[in-house]
DNA sequence: CACCTAACGCAAAATATTTGCTTTATGAGC
DNA sequence: GCTCATAAAGCAAATATTTTGCGTTAGGTG
């Protein structure tokens, strides 16, 4: 089953699928993960349960799919007039973001799809915004580690915390991470 | 649900266990994911499907529990000398390891669970690992990072590719993360 | 405007999951 | 060792979910 982003963008599928995606995100905010069943879903989206798993297959890839959505990538960061500032700025608010028991459902729904390029998109949606900081930092004229260099850096071990450690996904960590990642312009280490 | 590891060690609970978790690991062989299911794996391991989702819930949770039983570090990783030597030979068999079908199962296994404990176990393995072999390195009079850095610098970016972005799970790349993590000697940089 | 076809609805069939109750086997206390 | 209390397993009925075949609908194309 491959992932469809938009089937017939404007007709009947359309609407089904908006009206599933929201099915499912006005069900999360009452109930809790385990009483989530497709055909509750199906139920109040107005369509039937066979709809919903010829499209997405199953609940899990269903979820994943409606939280990348939330997660994509909406406003432009905040501009604080350097990288290390943006970086900072975004990531705590990231780190906020998904701390959250929401944000920790969302990524958790992401990570148990089967669909490799499911998850390869949430990985695009990093580069993304990681490009963007990287290339305003450019045009200001700052020397600027490559956008592979601050997914090593910052991207990497800040995700890999929300996903094992969560405890030490921290604001404190992530200026650490930036430090270190980003070329030190006064102290020599 | 809690992750009981052993429950009334010795007995019958530890037999059904094995049974249980052997099953999988024979039907795994055979079957593609989406060919596996409780009834079936209750069936060969001569139990009652009852059994199965009393103990571990659902079939998620069981994949889960018998993939991070095959992730726990079993064997001394092997040594090479140096600090940098060691990181590169046990991330080079471990991503040769998760890189293959099997491995990328088990990691997509773990990450579906929705027990954050079971995450975090996994995180637990990975940082015996970095603690033994820094330990090797400070008995030899290395200078070395401290464990939290090698998770953030190694374990952190590996873990972020395999999960996201296979292709970039190199072993090039490796040299890079440990060359960039380790207090470089002779460089400046 | 008529045709083609992807996607949906419906309902029956097949599976999977839950649940109440009974039985079994282990570990603790004597 | 024996007995008791109880955690865990078995069994089977009751539910719930998932799959499937077939008829219908509605976009898109020529």
């Amino acid at each position: 089953m491959a992932i469809k982003e938009a089937v017939r963008p404007g007709g009947r599928s359309a609407r089904v699928q908006e009206a599933v995606h929201h099915a499912v995100r006005e069900l999360q905010i009452t109930k809790s993960r385990e009483e989530l069943s497709v055909p509750q879903i199906a139920n109040k989206a107005g369509v039937t349960p066979s709809t919903i798993y010829r499209r997405w297959g199953n609940l899990a890839e269903l979820l994943a799919d409606v939280s990348l959505e939330r997660l994509r990538p909406d406003v432009e960061p905040p501009q604080t007039g350097s990288l290390a500032g943006d970086l900072q700025a975004w990531g705590e608010q990231y780190l906020d973001e998904m701390t959250s028991p929401a944000g920790q459902w969302m990524l958790s729904d992401i990570m148990a799809s089967a669909e490799r390029e499911r998850r390869e998109r949430c990985c695009r949606y990093s580069e993304t915004i990681m490009t963007c900081l990287r290339e305003r930092a450019v045009k200001r004229g700052e020397a600027t580690p490559s956008v592979e260099d601050l997914m090593d850096g910052v991207i990497a071990p800040m995700t890999y915390r929300l996903l094992y450690d969560l405890d030490t996904a921290t604001p404190a960590r992530l200026s650490r991470w930036i430090a270190q990642t980003l070329p030190s312009t006064d102290s020599p280490d």
